[in-house]
DNA sequence: GCACTTGTTGTACGAGCGTCCAACAAGGTT
DNA sequence: AACCTTGTTGGACGCTCGTACAACAAGTGC
């Protein structure tokens, strides 16, 4: 009888990248409070000790599938840009709409993104994310804002508030999902847009 | 030499009501990974073995300090309301920017609110209170648009659209305070309303 | 076929976890 | 002053946690 190898070798950067993985689907499914070593190993079918031979330690690991998580989101965002029009306003809604459509809208990645912002406050390496991957989503807001001729005086805090909404409805996609769906979801995202970025203020 | 007393008892629903307050200050501190039954026992300056003579186990406590900070919010919305005057969108406007001034507009309370949200998907009971408390928040902007005069086939997405402003803007008060104040916060929001409630929708 | 590198496993360790519970003591009653 | 109720403590229990590490084996070069 001729027994099957153990385990398989990976290459390296697949093996990093499927712990990186895993790591990210426990956050989604259990939350920060069950995403240990052993858990996250058993997710990518591996034993507990192997995480410590590609990271030096679970803080290491969860920083890095945040840092993953948050370059596939950069990554959309900027091929929804590249696919739209060269008209501001087109590549401006691409840009926001995109939030709510594959591959961003996918539970998973959000509950996974939650799971981040759980940590920011307790760990400062993931605050240091955090502050890099939101500043990047302004400013790349506050460029496309500009584009679309709105005054420099307002960009700020135009980014600000359509961060903000973008954001509040990706929680309530996540945690509410019977309550909205992301189609719905991306169509206040557009009726936002255009009352924002519309010239009367109104009264304040 | 006279010692004094090695602990004082409390009245139950003091001792309580301080074993709650102490898990609402481990949670902003530490997020959820902090919160054991034994730091959040220091933290109320007790011991261990008494979370277990209140509450059937520690994801009770956590339970009920989601309630109970659920039930703050609601008071302090529902007493901004009350403070206005009699014009509908006045009420409005209260009931909005309230969440950006005290006693909400508060990092530890924001903080023990995001660790509520990375808790919801993973703990059914936590899931049932947050449908409650978020249903609770749209019922009544829903109420106070209707009262503007807002047609009743837009409540329903404007009130989803203020919700999920206005835990945006939380969020990006509480995890980068150095971005936003509370009072920028409230500008925006006082902003977006006017923008949210004006007839016209533009295209999309 | 042998040596070598290194990805991988399994185990062991100390620490912290949630929960339970016998013993203690504070405060009120009689 | 004796008593009772019960809030409170502190330790013990079995478990999971993160980490370290020796042993093993897969793949590579020769």
């Amino acid at each position: 009888m001729t027994t099957q190898p153990a385990f398989r070798r990976s290459e390296p950067d697949a093996r990093r990248l499927s712990l990186i993985e895993a790591c990210a689907r426990v956050l989604a499914r259990e939350g920060i409070a069950g995403a240990s070593v052993r858990t996250i190993a058993v997710e990518a079918g591996v034993s507990a000790g192997l995480v410590g031979h590609y990271f030096p330690g679970v803080d290491a690991l969860i920083a890095a599938t945040y840092a993953h998580t948050g370059a596939r989101v950069d990554a959309a965002l900027e091929a929804a840009v590249a696919a739209a029009t060269d008209d501001p306003r087109a590549r401006l809604e691409a840009y926001v709409t995109a939030s709510f459509a594959a591959p961003i809208a996918d539970p998973q990645l959000l509950a996974t993104w939650i799971a981040f912002w759980s940590l920011v406050r307790a760990r400062p390496e993931i605050a240091a994310l955090h502050d890099e991957q939101y500043g990047g989503f302004r400013g790349q807001l506050e460029k496309l804002l500009a584009d679309c001729g709105l005054p420099a005086n307002a960009l700020r805090r135009t980014a600000i508030a359509i961060t903000a909404l973008v954001d509040g409805l990706w929680l309530e996609l996540c945690l509410s999902p019977h309550e909205l769906a992301a189609d719905e979801a991306a169509a206040i995202a557009r009726d936002a847009l255009a009352r924002f970025t519309s010239t009367a203020p109104a009264a304040g």
